[in-house]
DNA sequence: ATTGAAAGCTTTTTACT
DNA sequence: AGTAAAAAGCTTTCAAT
C-alpha cells in the first residue's frame, strides 16, 4: 500500500467506471500497470466491491433514523435479527450497556414506527430510542 | 420505475462491473435495452455514481464512533464544517435539540479524541457524546 | 421502449524489461 | 513491478420495429 496505492482508491471511489488508461494517466502509469495495482488491491481484500449508489429518496427511502436499542440480554450474535429487517441498513455493536446501534432509512414516519416494533419484538430487546435526521449535510467515502 | 429497474439496482448494487450483457439476462432483456435503462437510471439520479467500496481497516480506520454533537446557535449551516474534518464520513442534522449526528472513523482511540477536539472548535459546539462502535453487524446497500 | 448488429473502446493476457 | 501490443470482450450507437 504506497501513495499510488492510495491514490487509485480515491480516484476509483469518485468514480469506478472510469478506464484504466485514465486511471494510470492520473496517477501516471500505464494501462496495464494500472489494472495489476486494482487487481491486487480487490485481491487483498482493500476493494471490497464495485457497486452503484442510489438516492435514497428515489426507491422511497426518504426517511432516515438512527435509532439505540436496549437489550436485558447479550446481543453479540442477534445480528441475523436485525439483518432480517429490510429496512435496517446499518447494525453495529456499540461500547455501554448491551446494546445496539441502528440506522433505518423508511418512505415515512408511520413505517419507521413499524421497524420499532420489529426491533421490539427482537428476543431481549428492552427499549429503542430513535432519533430522525432532518437534513443530511453529506455521506461520503472513507479516503485513506 | 417499474420491476425491471428495481431489479437492475438491485443488481448493481451488488456488483457494478458486470456486463449488460449479464444483466439483461437476470432481467429477461437484451443488453441494448438494459443499458439504455441503466442510462436513464443515471440521468434521472436515481443512480448516483459508481464507486468501489472500501475496507475501511485496510486504510488505517479501523475505529467507528458516532458522535452525537449539540450546539448553542443553529447548526443549519455549518455542514462545511464538519465536511473540513476528513474521519467525519457523514454528518446529519438531527431533531430534538440544535444537534448533529456525525459518523467518524479513525485509525486508534487516540486519533478520534483528536476528532472531537476539532469538533469542539466548531462556532456553537457546546458538547459531544461519542459511542464506540464494538463491532459491525453489518452495512448494506438500501434495497428498493 | 426494445432489438440486433456494427464500430470503437476497454479489459485482459502475454512477452519483454 | 512496469511496459507495450495483441486478442478477446464490452459498451455505445444506430437503423428498424
Amino acid at each position: 500500500m504506497d501513495d499510488v496505492d492510495r491514490q487509485l482508491l480515491v480516484l476509483l471511489q469518485q468514480d469506478a467506471a472510469q478506464s484504466y488508461a485514465a486511471l494510470g494517466q492520473a496517477v501516471g502509469l500505464s494501462a496495464g500497470a494500472t489494472h495489476e495495482r486494482v487487481r491486487k488491491l480487490r485481491e487483498r481484500g482493500v476493494i471490497r466491491r464495485t457497486a452503484v449508489e442510489v438516492d435514497p429518496a428515489a426507491i422511497g427511502r426518504g426517511v432516515l433514523a438512527f435509532v439505540m436499542v436496549d437489550s436485558t440480554k447479550w446481543v453479540g450474535d442477534s445480528g441475523d435479527r436485525f439483518a432480517a429487517i429490510p429496512e435496517i441498513q446499518e447494525a453495529h455493536v456499540i461500547a455501554g450497556s448491551a446494546a445496539v446501534l441502528v440506522k433505518v432509512r423508511t418512505a415515512t414516519t408511520e413505517q419507521l414506527q413499524d421497524v420499532l416494533r420489529r426491533i421490539y419484538a427482537i428476543d431481549g430487546v428492552s427499549g429503542t430510542q430513535a432519533t430522525v435526521v432532518l437534513e443530511t449535510f453529506f455521506e461520503r467515502p472513507v479516503t485513506p
